[in-house]
DNA sequence: AATATTGGACACTGGCACTATCTAATGTCA
DNA sequence: TGACATTAGATAGTGCCAGTGTCCAATATT
């Protein structure tokens, strides 16, 4: 446990005074040791909490409020880490700014149930997933670009193949963080890492079938 | 082509006059055909780009300014649909908000050299997702979470498999929209949807193996 | 004792995505 | 033909978000 005042905490984390002090403010960060009226003592475990908080903006691209509610989680087990990885998915689908989250149209709603049941998935009914899902399919819906349930599997069946080993990789390290942090990094964080690889598996299929119709 | 004036543009799209407004001056939409210096025709043209723009804000996310260069390359073919969708890519990692992009670390930039080999993918070598999913890593590695290359692999083959069955989708329907606008809405607006689902499994996931640990 | 740092409170900024107001020109209907 | 509604275009204002900046009084440090 490495002690520090604000200053080596600005610097071990590269964020400015300022915004450390926003993030206390904000409770995205617990405040330190009190030592005085006026100086507190921090440790290494705010600067893993300050390059998490950062990690989770720029890579997952979340609001603070979201990073907040996700920490909360975190930090307390009595909250469940669906409920909050289910409150931070609403970021995605819908009241991304303001725009009141509408609900799904129960055709897709019963689309989303009928996929389940097909891949014999335990989701709970109340799921945060299963509104966001219908929605993404009805928005799909008003561009004329409706799914396939074909493609629909096909999603299913990757990501079901995936999350074996994503939950295997989960106990691999040390224990140095909770399990549920290593859980919210594992869902958050390699949200980005999949998106990335499925683009590039797009170009690259792209440019394969490009090559064979351009073949001079 | 159903002719319309702004008001019923308005209505038809469920947006605020001022908003189409706002959205023509920022270049999103194409002006109306001018009947005179007070009055322009709008067609299900415009109604369907409307409905596009609030599909690419509100589920995939993405800014105006993001959506406007996906547009434009989506309207100009000479802009190639990669350059557009690694542009419209950067927005998950690194300038979400002003953040000065930095360079990923050279060990991730290898790393995911290696990756493409092992995959036989041919990904351009300035290609945007290179450097988006090295920074990704450089991000997880931030936070003692290092990816093993086992989980890559297993994106990688999940994502080979599902961009088969996406392209074979991409020419189902009629072609009432441009081969670039379905293949952008492929890109962008099934991303929540492999997103929820991958959620989705891991709720699974978890709840089973919970349940088997918790089985009294 | 002089100087530097800090916690805490509060005000301010810049970017984004609208929203509102205004004007002059134009349709529309009685 | 005249009263009334609608619209393009220009400009200004709003609310939210994520910080930044400034001040002050209370310590540390030298």
């Amino acid at each position: 446990m490495f002690a520090m005042w604000m200053s080596e905490l600005s610097q071990r984390s590269g964020l400015p005074v300022a915004t450390i002090k926003y993030y206390l403010r904000e409770g995205l960060l617990p405040p330190g040791e009190a030592t005085g009226a006026t100086r507190s003592r921090y440790d290494d475990g705010h600067v893993r909490r300050l390059r998490l908080i950062r990690a989770l903006v720029e890579v997952a691209g979340m609001r603070l409020d979201e990073v907040r509610d996700i920490l909360a989680a975190v930090d307390d087990p009595s909250v469940s880490l669906h409920e909050a990885l289910g409150s931070a998915h609403t970021r995605l689908s819908a009241s991304a700014s303001g725009t009141s989250a509408r609900a799904p149209s129960a055709a897709s709603s019963r689309r989303v149930a009928a996929l389940l049941r097909r891949a014999g998935w335990k989701v709970s009914t109340d799921s945060a997933h299963r509104a966001a899902l219908a929605r993404a399919l009805d928005a799909l819906a008003s561009v004329d670009h409706d799914v396939s349930d074909a493609l629909l599997d096909a999603y299913v069946a990757a990501m079901a193949s995936v999350a074996e080993r994503e939950v295997a990789g989960a106990v691999s390290d040390g224990e140095r963080e909770t399990a549920t942090e290593r859980a919210v990094v594992g869902t958050l964080l390699l949200e980005p890492v999949l998106l990335t690889i499925r683009r590039m598996a797009q170009e690259n299929a792209s440019a394969r079938s490009l090559g064979r119709k351009r073949r001079s």
